[in-house]
DNA sequence: TTGTGCGTTGCAATCGTTTGCAACTATGGG
DNA sequence: CCCATAGTTGCAAACGATTGCAACGCACAA
C-alpha cells in the first residue's frame, strides 16, 4: 500500500480509502489508485486489515469424527452438506475454516474461536455430548449446530425435523402392510433418537406392537450396516421391512440382503433417510425422507448471522419429505 | 496480554516470551505468566501474531466445481480426499481453509494466496486447464494439484498413476475374455484422458481393435452416468463389459443396466475407480482401481511444505491397484 | 572502588491497515 | 478583502503481538 501512495504521489491513508470506495477521496484520484492497484496486482494484506478492524470473516465449520474407531467421515451427506455450507457462507461475504474435532470433545471446536482464527463456529452433529454445547454457549462462544433440538437447548441448533421423518418412513411402511420394522441406527444420537421416536410413534398409532429387538444399533459407517444386518438375519428374528437412519446404510443394508437372497422390496420394503444424490440412482431407486440440505446451509450461516449481531435465533426446524422409490413398492 | 502483563507486575515483552518458552525469561516468572494466561484463558490474536511474524499457516483446499452445470461436488472421492487433508494438514500445525472456484476460472484459486489468507494452495483437479495453472506457478504462488503429471508443466501434482489403473482394469477385464468394453468419461480431464489412454494400450497389446464408438463421453454425476449408459444401451451398440472413471459412475451404470435387464457381471462386467468404501459394500461388491487416498493427503501437504521451504518438489505418482470384487468375476 | 559478565527485564520499533481529526485549497457570499 | 463552507488530503494514533537492544541488579575478581 506504501507502495501505490509513493507511485501515486498520495498518502497512504489516501490509498487506504480509495480501495474501500470512500466518498471522501475526490472520484479521479479514487480510479487513479484503483487502475493503479489492479495493475501491480495489489492484494490487501488480511491480518493487518483484520487486525485494525478487529474483526474477520472466517467461519469454522466441524465435523465431529469418531475417535474411537478412527473413523474419517464417509457418509456422502456430509459432503453434500459441506457443499451447501460452502454456497452459503461465500455468499455472504464468510471464509470457510475446516476442521475436525474428536466426537468427545466437542467443545475443542471453541478453540477455534477462542484464539480469534473464526469468528463462529458451525458444527456439523450434536453427537452425545448436548451438555459441552451448552457450556460453550453460556461462554458466550457464536456457535450453531445441526441437529436435534432438545429440553433446556442454550446453544441454536438447525435439523430437519426427525420425529416427523421418522413417523413418515414408519408409516409408509406401516401402510405398505409391512408389520415388522427393523429400525436401523444408533439411538443414542439425538437425531437418530428422534427418528426413532417417530417411528415408535407411528407403531403405536396403528397399535403395532414394538418389538425391542428389531431396533437395531448400528453406526454411521457401512462397515457397520453390513455387520449388523448379517447379525440380524443370522438371530432369525422376522422382518418385513426396514427403517435406516441414513441413506448410506440402507444402501448397505439392501446389498447385504441381496447377499443373503433376501428381495427388496418383495421381502424386505426398505427405506433410508436424506435423500443423497445416489439414492436416485441406486437399483431398486432408494425410497428415503429428504432432509433438505441445500436449505440447511442457508438457514445454518444465517442462524450465525444473527448471532454474531448479537440476536437471539430461534432453533431451526426444516421440514423433512418422503421420497417413494423403488425399494418400497 | 497487556491485562495479563499487569497483573502479573510484568512488561508485555516479557509475557510474549513467557507464553513463548523463551529461555531469556527467569523460569519462576514464566510459570507465573503461564498459569495466570491460563486461568484467564487467555488466547492470542492470531491476526496480531500473523501480521508481526509475517506468516501465517492456513493453506487453502480448492475444490473445483462444475459452473455450467452449477452443479456441487457430490462424489464421495472428493470427501474422502477432504477428510485426508483435513489429517495430514492437522498433523503439520496447518489450518485449513476451503473454498470452491469456478473449474473454468482454476486462477481464481491463487486470490486466497495473494491476500495473504493463505500461504499455498492444494487444488484438488486440474480439469483442462493446465495453462492456467502453469501460469500461476509461474507468477510463484505456492500451489499442489491433485491430479495428471502432464508435459511442461511448472506447477506440482501428485496424483495416482492413472495410466497403470487404466492398464490394470482394462487387462483385467480382457482376461476374462470381455472383448468389447466400453469406456465412461470425460477424456478431455487430464486425469481421465490417462486412464483412456491405459485402457487403448491394454487393447493394443492384446492386439483387440479399439471400437471409437464405445468411448463414451460422460461427466462425473449420477445423472450423467445413468443417461450416458440409457443412452448406450438405446444404441444397440454391444458391448460385454464397462470401464468407469470413477465408482460413483460404476455403481450408477451397474444400477441403470439392471433396470434394463442387464446382468453384472454376467452380461456385462464393470470396473469402477477410486475404491471409495461404499464399493465394497455394493451388490455385487464392485471391482475396481485403488487410489490410495489416505497417502494422497499426506503426500500433497508434504511436497506442498517443501514449496513453501523454497524446494523444488517432484511430481508424486502414487500406485494403483486393482480390487477384483463381485462385479468382474 | 571499579570493571566484567551473566541472568533477567523493559523500551520502543515494527508488521500493514483504518480512521478521527486537523489542515489545506478553492469557491462564493457579504 | 475577509470569512464561512465544502471538498480533499495527510498526520498520527491505534490494533496486538514479537524482538533487537539497552539497562538493570548482582556476584565476583582485580
Amino acid at each position: 500500500m506504501a507502495d501505490i501512495a509513493r507511485l501515486s504521489g498520495v498518502s497512504v491513508a489516501t490509498v487506504s480509502r480509495a480501495l474501500n470506495g470512500s466518498t471522501l477521496v475526490n472520484a479521479e484520484t479514487r480510479t487513479r489508485v484503483v487502475d493503479l492497484a489492479r495493475s501491480l496486482n495489489y492484494q490487501i494484506n488480511i491480518s493487518a486489515k483484520n487486525l485494525r478492524m478487529k474483526h474477520n470473516q472466517t467461519v469454522a465449520v466441524v465435523v465431529p469424527y469418531d475417535a474411537l474407531t478412527r473413523q474419517h467421515v464417509s457418509d456422502p451427506f456430509f459432503l453434500a452438506m459441506l457443499g451447501s455450507l460452502a454456497d452459503a457462507l461465500t455468499e455472504q461475504g464468510f471464509d470457510m475454516l475446516i476442521s475436525r474435532v474428536d466426537a468427545e470433545r466437542l467443545d475443542d471446536a471453541a478453540a477455534l474461536y477462542d484464539s480469534g482464527r473464526a469468528i463462529g463456529v458451525i458444527l456439523i452433529g450434536q453427537w452425545r455430548h448436548h451438555d459441552q454445547l451448552n457450556d460453550m454457549a453460556q461462554r458466550r462462544v457464536p456457535i450453531v449446530v445441526w441437529g436435534a433440538q432438545l429440553p433446556r437447548q442454550l446453544y441454536c441448533t438447525v435439523g430437519s425435523d426427525n420425529f416427523e421423518g421418522g413417523q413418515l418412513a414408519s408409516a409408509h411402511l406401516i401402510g405398505q402392510g409391512r408389520q415388522r420394522i427393523a429400525f436401523l441406527g444408533d439411538t443414542n444420537l439425538p437425531e437418530v433418537g428422534l427418528r426413532h421416536a417417530g417411528y415408535a410413534d407411528a407403531h403405536k398409532r396403528k397399535r403395532i406392537k414394538l418389538d425391542p429387538k428389531l431396533t437395531i444399533a448400528s453406526a454411521f459407517t457401512a462397515e457397520d450396516g453390513e455387520r449388523v444386518v448379517n447379525a440380524l438375519i443370522a438371530s432369525g428374528t422376522p422382518f418385513d421391512a426396514l427403517f435406516a437412519a441414513s441413506d448410506l446404510l440402507a444402501m448397505t443394508a439392501i446389498n447385504t440382503l441381496r447377499k443373503h437372497g433376501v428381495h427388496v422390496p418383495h421381502d424386505v420394503a426398505v427405506v433410508g433417510y436424506d435423500d443423497i444424490s445416489l439414492a436416485a440412482h441406486a437399483h431398486p431407486p432408494l425410497t428415503t425422507v429428504r432432509q433438505p440440505i441445500d436449505v440447511a446451509g442457508r438457514a445454518l450461516v444465517k442462524a450465525l448471522a444473527e448471532l454474531l449481531r448479537g440476536e437471539q435465533p430461534k432453533p431451526v426446524l426444516l421440514p423433512t419429505a418422503l421420497i417413494v422409490r423403488g425399494t418400497s413398492g
